[in-house]
DNA sequence: GACAGAACAACGATTTAAAC
DNA sequence: GTTTAAATCGTTGTTCTGTC
């Protein structure tokens, strides 16, 4: 909980400290920046940093804040040892794996009634609001997919390359269908997920993921990113109309003045290489959502050739 | 293995938004 | 207010998970 401030009438320089003090009509009311509030729509608690010692200290703060638990060790270990102590006096006798679970319980119930809770937890449990509130919508992108699709296609150029002298290199666009060998083709797409949905015919099932909508994404969206994408765009069944407004940047005044009402968002269709390409496209989203970008995961005996990898990398960067 | 409940996806109905 | 499309909501069916 925060602590009530105290209050200053105007900004003044402490002669003493040296330290600023900002105006503050009201106790509860952090310091701010009117332009930054307005910029970030958001709270803040700004702060001057006028020495190293003030520096220091919010460093350490900062670091305190990051790595602190939500209870201290020796917190919760008095608390696990009051609520363990009463069971050394009942001498009922009880089925052990029930004596373990109400031991649990009641740990359990000790550091759940100690916990603090704010306000707006509490109302949003008697509301019935959920555990979260957001104001966006957010979508995961599983970067391993994507990372490992990259890495076969990398092997793959790399191995073009090394027999490029006696043979010309293919080209094939399709995603899966560029590994010639069964064997390697069956162990790429373990690597990947797909979701598994009809084609253009009915009786055909095809594995669709967002890698390959966006790899085979239209040519008019070229330039936009696999971040972008996510953010900006999402699927669509569409309909026969739906293919005939695909692939237009946007509705012109000439197709407002034609068609009244509500006028289409950009429609993109799906490259022909896209096994859904005559049923579904892609469709601006009107208010864009916000991608989390998940992984990918490093098998733990890549991970240290991989951290050193990245620790010369960055060694590059900083070090000229 | 059977069952119940949770989680998820798909689909249609309804509401909301945008343009005139 | 009208028209149209996007977004949201509610229902239904399927799949998954945990328990007995």
């Amino acid at each position: 909980m925060r602590m009530p401030r105290e209050m200053f009438p105007a900004t003044i320089i402490d002669p003493e400290s040296g330290e600023i003090r900002m105006r503050r009509s009201h106790p509860m009311i952090n310091n701010f920046n009117q332009f930054i509030t307005f910029a970030c729509r958001c709270n803040m608690d700004i702060k001057f940093i006028w020495s190293g010692t003030d520096a220091k200290a919010l460093v350490y703060y900062c670091a305190d804040y990051i790595t602190k638990t939500n209870m201290s060790f020796h917190d919760t270990f008095s608390l696990m040892q009051k609520a363990v102590g009463p069971n050394d006096n009942n001498n009922i006798p009880e089925n052990s794996v029930d004596k373990a679970r109400k031991l649990v319980l009641r740990c359990y119930n000790s550091l759940a009634s100690q916990q603090e809770l704010s306000g707006v937890q509490v109302g949003t449990y008697l509301m019935d609001h959920g555990d979260h509130y957001t104001s966006h919508e957010f979508a995961n992108i599983f970067l391993i997919a994507v990372e490992r699709h990259l890495q076969n296609e990398l092997e793959k150029n790399k191995a073009t390359l090394a027999s490029s002298s006696t043979t010309m290199p293919a080209t094939n666009t399709n995603s899966i269908d560029f590994i010639e060998d069964k064997e390697e083709k069956t162990t790429a797409m373990m690597n990947e997920q797909f979701l598994i949905e009809q084609s253009t015919d009915p009786e055909n099932l095809v594995l669709i993921n967002l890698r390959i909508d966006y790899q085979l994404r239209s040519p008019a969206l070229e330039t936009v990113c696999l971040y972008e994408f996510v953010s900006l765009y999402h699927r669509k069944l569409f309909a026969d109309k739906d293919q005939h407004n695909t692939d237009r940047p946007s509705t012109s005044t000439e197709d407002v003045r034609l068609n009244p009402g509500r006028p289409l968002q950009e429609r993109y269709s799906f490259m022909i290489e896209h096994p859904q390409t005559n049923s579904r496209g892609i469709i601006k989203r009107i208010k864009p959502i916000v991608p989390v970008l998940l992984g990918p995961q490093i098998p733990r005996k890549d991970r240290e050739e991989t951290q050193e990898r990245y620790s010369r990398a960055i060694a590059t960067l900083f070090i000229p």
